[in-house]
DNA sequence: CTAGAACGAGCGAACGTTCGTCCACTACAC
DNA sequence: GTGTAGTGGACGAACGTTCGCTCGTTCTAG
């Protein structure tokens, strides 16, 4: 009767006066525990929403020590992999009754140590890392005798975590495997930035299938790039012009094929008959590319979810006996490397 | 010295035992109030440091009725237009020491109603909505009167709710006056859900360009789609089958565009000399299409900052005396509308 | 009839903070 | 010597919950 004016929001003491019984047996009600009459239990339901209550998750997360959140730090959120990846997360999150509040590094790289740091002040229950430029950094294994459940996309040193993902190796293996098969004895890569965990794995899937092929695994065949669309344009210049006698070109992902294709355009090189391309990944944007993008499909909707399911079941277990996840791949036939359009079949 | 297994986290009052002082004064130093002798100072911080003190939020929020938190509604985190929103908000919101808790609604438009109230029983601070089915969702109204500060990019029934976003009908105007100033008469447009107030008002400049040339305003000419590559890839063909004889296409954003693009090429028309097209947003994409895509450029990251301002001086003021804001867009000439190479300067 | 179970509800304590008030002391001018 | 500031720090209370214990009543079995 009497609310002062800020609109306080109405607290289970004030259902509790307006239903005539202690704010204990409010809560208890509220939360289905305990015994109570169905006469007063009514009475209480009904002034409950009668008020408008909202429980107090704070107030709540304090007594019992689960805030029913997980950290999710990211280094881009506007990438198309990770955005798949968050959205898979987020969404078994939620089925699982779990919020979760994002936190993202600098454009630089650097912040992902004050990002956790944050998420432990906010005393989530466990966070899920998607950080890459992470593996370089070695204060984030400060940050592990906080003793909070951690789940990385990525390897970070001395860290000791647990990782999700897709297996890297595999990815390159059948992107590549699928040039030669196709045919095709010169074929160059463009990879992302060299110190990055996934790059290395790519690249020696890419690797392994030259030689599965008897190919010289030659250094001039490969060209650092940074995983933007410029960037694979501009790696594309680079490396035809090193290497004009390319027939194909295995780009480690799909943003940079984009660019790649993007270059062979204003090169004058038809695709795929001067030049096979083939990304990794498969983003939705890679059937729509002209001409349509051969890919690697990469689970990231998938990693993001049993990214969580591994995080909730640590935080369940006291954080043992969880092993890591390793997806499958797949490749995808488009036109652009000339096989989208036969009865071509990769070979498993 | 005696810890209990589960290392429970270091609270304020372990670091005032292991100094000597009662929790409360340790607690004015950690947050650098109240006047404590140099000494002390010392010995509590560093005690704070030895011990690996990290400060509760929850509790603090607790008794400062604050979280340093706000909520943000996302109706698809893959989009790129929403990704780029959501960068600008984050990093906005970081700067500015809140936190981001994230919280989707379900592929079918649904859930918006659940997001908001999972928010609030939060505590967030504020929300910021990006969820273009809340404009049919009355719901949302009810929600209000928790009276907790809203800022969202789209309008809500009955809410009354401040709005930040760009002029929509100057985006519309803008595309389309380019393509009659290019001499274009028969220009088609597919727009997304027609229930949508963006699609509405892109709708409006579109018509009030081809006002302004003298142009009919024929039914004919427009096609409804969903906002996603594939929708405009088959808008097109239907456009296309019922008006074979138009010159331009002005896809009222770039997703939809890439698949107008790639329906023409399929449709064996070259763009910009058959069909000239003009897109909406500018993807980091539209560049990098074949042939690269003229648009309009709509300032989402900027959106998202602008967002969090809003919301953190409505809540600074007690949500009285902020106006909403709208940012504006410009015309970005690529190949695509055949002025890219050109020495053309959009009017304006 | 009575012992004990089962039920319904109350109550104190705790979670980790912040905030305002109060107290004890030192120091200084009168 | 007393009065008055000022300083350093203690302390109680509150924020909104959950949890476990206690206690009185009613029901049922012996």
């Amino acid at each position: 009767m009497k609310r002062s004016r800020p609109a306080k929001p109405v607290s289970v003491k004030d259902v509790a006066a307006n239903s005539g019984v202690s704010f204990q047996t409010t809560s208890k009600v509220l939360n289905g525990k305990g015994s109570v009459s169905e006469q007063t239990r009514k009475r209480i339901l009904s002034a409950a929403t009668d008020l408008g209550y909202v429980p107090n998750i704070l107030a709540r997360s304090l007594v019992t020590r689960s805030t029913q959140a997980i950290g999710l730090v990211a280094s881009n959120f506007s990438d198309p992999n990770l955005s798949r990846f968050i959205v898979g997360a987020e969404q078994e999150a939620r089925r699982q009754g779990h919020a979760v509040i994002i936190a993202s590094i600098e454009p630089d790289g650097t912040g992902g140590h004050r990002a956790v740091r944050a998420l432990i002040e906010r005393r989530v229950d466990g966070i899920v890392l998607a950080d890459s430029p992470a593996e370089e950094d070695a204060r984030y294994a400060r940050l592990m005798k906080h003793q909070i459940p951690i789940v990385s996309l990525h390897d970070v040193p001395g860290g000791g975590l647990l990782t999700v993902g897709s297996d890297h190796v595999q990815t390159g293996l059948l992107a590549t495997r699928h040039l030669t098969d196709l045919g095709h004895h010169r074929i160059g890569t463009i990879t992302g930035p060299h110190r990055g965990r996934v790059a290395q794995s790519r690249l020696r899937g890419y690797r392994q299938a030259l030689g599965e092929a008897g190919l010289a695994d030659d250094l001039t065949l490969v060209e650092e790039s940074d995983c933007q669309i410029s960037g694979g344009f501009e790696a594309t210049r680079r490396l035809l012009s090193r290497r004009p006698d390319l027939t194909a070109i295995f780009a480690q992902n799909d943003t940079m094929a984009i660019g790649v294709l993007s270059a062979l355009d204003t090169l004058g090189k038809d695709v795929p008959e001067a030049c096979a391309v083939v990304g990794c990944d498969d983003i939705e944007m890679a059937a729509y590319t002209r001409p349509p993008l051969t890919t690697v499909r990469v689970p990231f909707y998938e990693t993001g979810e049993e990214a969580i399911r591994l995080l909730l079941r640590m935080i369940a277990s006291g954080s043992s006996g969880v092993r890591g996840t390793l997806l499958p791949v797949q490749l995808i036939a488009r036109a652009s490397s000339g096989a989208g359009l036969s009865l071509f079949r990769p070979s498993k």
